[in-house]
DNA sequence: CCCTTCTTAGGACAATCGCCCTAATCCGGC
DNA sequence: GCCGGATTAGGGCGATTGTCCTAAGAAGGG
């Protein structure tokens, strides 16, 4: 790999920090001190905060476009490929329990503040609704495949939130359990008689 | 109806303005512009920004157990009153698609905060919790009550988080639909034979 | 060795934050 | 009418915020 130049180790840090504490509540302070650089040498890498998080949600973008083409290169059945997606829950689950849902946590946050950057940070939502919706698309769902894509992020979504809460990891497990058999219902029906 | 104090103008326009920006994001400037007093007259009603969130929060305890009592004292069935629940997301959905749920945006928020309130905030969720756990009991749901009072929130939470991301307010009425379906199969079964 | 370019450190800047104090005002009981 | 507690207005406090500037250091080619 590639030597990381201060820019990305900035952008990693403010990655992690965003999410663990929010956009608002991390300083350009607290990014300094966790890559271990001044701060007034923020200004030559990123001119304002909101470049920094323009970078962040770049960056989750791009990881979240790999993992899926990653999958997709995996040569299973787009049922094999919504499990994989669904499995992410597991996965992570122990930074859920903690920090909630990386991408729900940020949008809603920037919804609030009314930034410029809400749109951008959607479009991973998107990104993963269109995604998908291909999936469901390919098992044979035709019309209803975006709406079987909306249903499932709101699952997650609900999911992360309440074990966020409660600080529950085995709520996560349960709701992934139903999450997996909801999909099995979803199967090709061929044309019920 | 008695006339109200100026705390109690204080808690409401914090209510809503935590609700609507968030609570850090809320300033003291921000409630005092709201409430139409001088910045420096709330030390006397509160001493700490975190005081007025413990009002905010008793506050919207207080009217959420005065809406259960309501639909207990309406003397219907605890379907029907799940039922009460679950369009609650549809009598609210304007202000949802805009800010999220009130309460899972702010227990998410002082969760990342690891402010000194979250427990106070999460007993909002508690409530919905035990009240909703009480209904599928008297429904004949027995030992699986709580995961469903669980499963049902979680629903919620995601249909709200979606609605915001999205702005979609259609979103939230599909979402109640499968709901309700959804609850009519957690009828009590009869035994299968 | 010097010069140029990229990168960094450290601090100044105005603005805003939550918090706190004090003097003025309001208002009901004597 | 006057007094005393309740309430308010206004401003100042130190700390922190994002932003910006400038000078010093690092690295490599001539």
């Amino acid at each position: 790999m590639a030597q990381q130049t201060t820019k990305d180790r900035i952008a990693e840090a403010a990655d992690q920090l965003f999410y663990e504490r929010g956009f608002e509540a991390t300083s350009f302070a607290d990014i300094a001190a966790a890559v271990g650089i001044s701060r007034g040498n923020f200004y030559y890498h990123f001119k304002t905060k909101d470049e920094i998080l323009e970078a962040v949600i770049a960056r989750r973008m791009a990881n979240i476009r790999a993992m899926l083409n990653g999958w997709q290169a995996e040569g299973g059945s787009p049922q094999q490929r919504i499990i994989c997606f669904i499995r992410i829950l597991i996965a992570n689950q122990a930074k859920i329990t903690l920090y909630g849902c990386p991408v729900g946590t940020l949008v809603a946050e920037l919804s609030k503040l009314d930034h410029a950057a809400q749109d951008q940070a959607n479009a991973i939502f998107t990104l993963f609704r269109t995604w998908l919706r291909g999936q469901f698309g390919e098992m044979g769902c035709g019309a209803e495949s975006d709406a079987l894509a909306m249903h499932l992020l709101a699952r997650s979504q609900g999911a992360a939130t309440l074990a966020q809460a409660f600080r529950d990891v085995e709520f996560i497990n349960r709701e992934v359990e139903l999450m997996l058999n909801w999909l099995q219902d979803q199967l090709p029906k061929d044309h019920p008689a």
